[in-house]
Order: C-alpha cells, then structure tokens, then sequence
DNA sequence: ACCCAGGTGAGGG
DNA sequence: CCCTCACCTGGG
C-alpha cells in the first residue's frame, strides 16, 4: 500500500501533509479521537505519533493493512491487471489502498462533495470539524457526533460554508441521530438493499450513495461514476462514445465484479492526472 | 462577467 | 429511464 496515493485518492478529506524541514513527508489526519502522524519510507509504513496500542490498531483497521499485510491489495491488484486497460493504468496508480472510514463521516463528507471542488470540501469539512467536533491535541478536532450536527444552529452551518447542502447534512444528521437509518447496519445487508436506503436519504444521488457504499461500507462491487470516471472509461473502454450512467454501471459489474470499486480508484486516479478536461 | 467544481432534485418527455 | 436546469460558494 502506497499511503500518499491512498490518502490523496480522494476518498478521505481530513489528511494534510507535514513536510516542513524534513527529508520524508508525514501524513497529518484525524481519525476518530486519534490525530496521526504517518510516514512511509523503503522500510515501511510508520506511526510517528500517537505511540500508544489504541492508536496501532486504529491505523491498522483503517488502512485496512491487518492480517496479511500487502498481500490484500496485491492480491486485488493481480486481479485487476486481468484487465489489459487496468493493467497499463496500473503502472500509474499501484498502490491504491480502500480505506476504513467511519460511514457516519463518509455520508456526511459525500454529501458535502455534490457540485462541488476538492479544496473547498476539505475547507468545509475542517471548519465542521473545527465548530461542532470534539478537541483533541494541538487544536485538531474530532468530526462531529450526529447529535451535534444535528443540533447545530443554522448561523454555525453557515460558517461551514455548505451552501445549499445545509439542510440536507443536518437532515441527514437528524436521521442518524435519531436512529431512523443506522449506517452500520448497511454494512452488513446486501450492496443493493443498503444503496436503495442511502438513496432515500436528500442529498444522496446515485454518485454519492455509491461513495459511501464503496468507503464506509466496503461494499466493493460499488462503482462511483463522477465526472473524471466516467471521462475514464468512456475513452478507455468506449473510444470515447458517451454511455448512459446505467450503461457504464451494468459494464463496470460484468467487467470486474467484486473488484470494480477497486476499478474506480485506478480509473479515478488516472483519470485526474492524464484525461484532461475536453469541451463537447 | 462568467465558468467551473468528484451531483442532486424537480419537472417534463 | 433520459434529458434539462438551477444551485451556495470560492477560485480562475
């Protein structure tokens, strides 16, 4: 696992790099009550900070890197490279880790992410963070219980820069909160039961549910279809004719099955650094 | 002044 | 189903 593509794939929102007069970089986030510092060089991956049992097994769980080490992801990576276009692509994005995040987290960063740009969503999930979640060390802050963001003030939202979205995260959280959708449940119901629940909730699209399927939920048949995938596979596997959203769907499942959520991050990772943006 | 950004929801064919 | 449009907001 490459941790600075895993955590620059764009799955996860809370991860800044420390690179201030050193020689490695260290990856600096938030997971749960933990705020990690990571580094990863020739020898291994690294906790640098905090040293403790709890914080171990949390990097563990999240990286998704316990019991069997690398073997996971090459495992996935053999199998992908089935595919001859993945097999090129993956010359570029080896590396790619599926993180363990926390779904509560995932649904409300995803519903942040709509019609909307990379930075900016880091700003507003920071500024969340920063208003309505718990303190930790050094001024980092937890991201909020859904008690909180349900309870939050609309001036506090506002702050957080969400736009047209503030009502839908506080819904969303209201839903949480009050336990009419319970997010690990999903985990452990059928791909097409959960994303049938996630897309009854407002602000959750297709695009979005399928996130947080594939990132909280680790259902990995998941295939979110953004802008850049669909420019992806479109040029990749369709010389370049357009598809519906249903028809790179139903190919993405007969392609790579469990594996296409896998497909996604390569294809998405690709698509960002070498597709560039043409007009139709 | 506009257009864009990891889409979604409403309204219509 | 598929298509079209408006949409908070900050940055080109």
């Amino acid at each position: 696992m490459r941790l600075g593509r895993t955590l620059a794939s764009g799955q996860a929102f809370r991860w800044k790099w420390d690179t201030e007069g050193r020689d490695v970089e260290i990856a600096v986030g938030v997971v749960g009550r933990h705020v990690l510092r990571l580094a990863q060089d020739a020898r291994g991956l690294w906790l640098l900070s905090p040293d403790t049992p709890d914080a171990r097994a949390s990097v563990l769980r999240y990286l998704g890197v316990s019991g069997g080490g690398g073997a996971g992801i090459r495992r996935v990576e053999a199998g992908l490279a089935q595919d001859a276009v993945l097999a090129r692509i993956l010359s570029h994005t080896a590396g790619i880790g599926l993180l363990a995040q926390d779904p509560w987290e995932v649904l409300i960063s995803f519903i942040i992410s709509a019609n909307n740009n990379i930075p900016k969503i880091i700003q507003s999930v920071d500024r969340l963070a920063q208003s309505l979640g718990e303190p930790l060390e050094n001024g980092a802050h937890a991201f909020p219980t859904p008690d909180r963001l349900a309870a939050a003030r609309p001036r506090t939202l506002a702050v957080c820069l969400l736009g047209y979205r503030a009502p839908y995260v506080r819904a969303a959280a209201r839903l949480v909160a009050e336990g009419r959708i319970d997010l690990g449940g999903l985990a452990r119901i059928p791909p097409d039961e959960a994303r049938e629940q996630l897309l009854g909730i407002r602000g959750v699209g297709v695009k979005v549910a399928d996130c947080i399927a594939l990132f909280g939920l680790r259902h990995t048949t998941a295939f979110p279809v953004d802008v850049w995938v669909r420019r992806a596979v479109e040029r990749l596997y369709f010389r370049g004719r357009q598809r519906t959203l249903k028809e790179i769907q139903a190919f993405a499942r007969v392609r790579f099955g469990p594996l296409a959520g896998y497909a996604q991050q390569h294809l998405f990772a690709y698509a960002r650094s070498h597709l560039h943006r043409v007009r139709r």
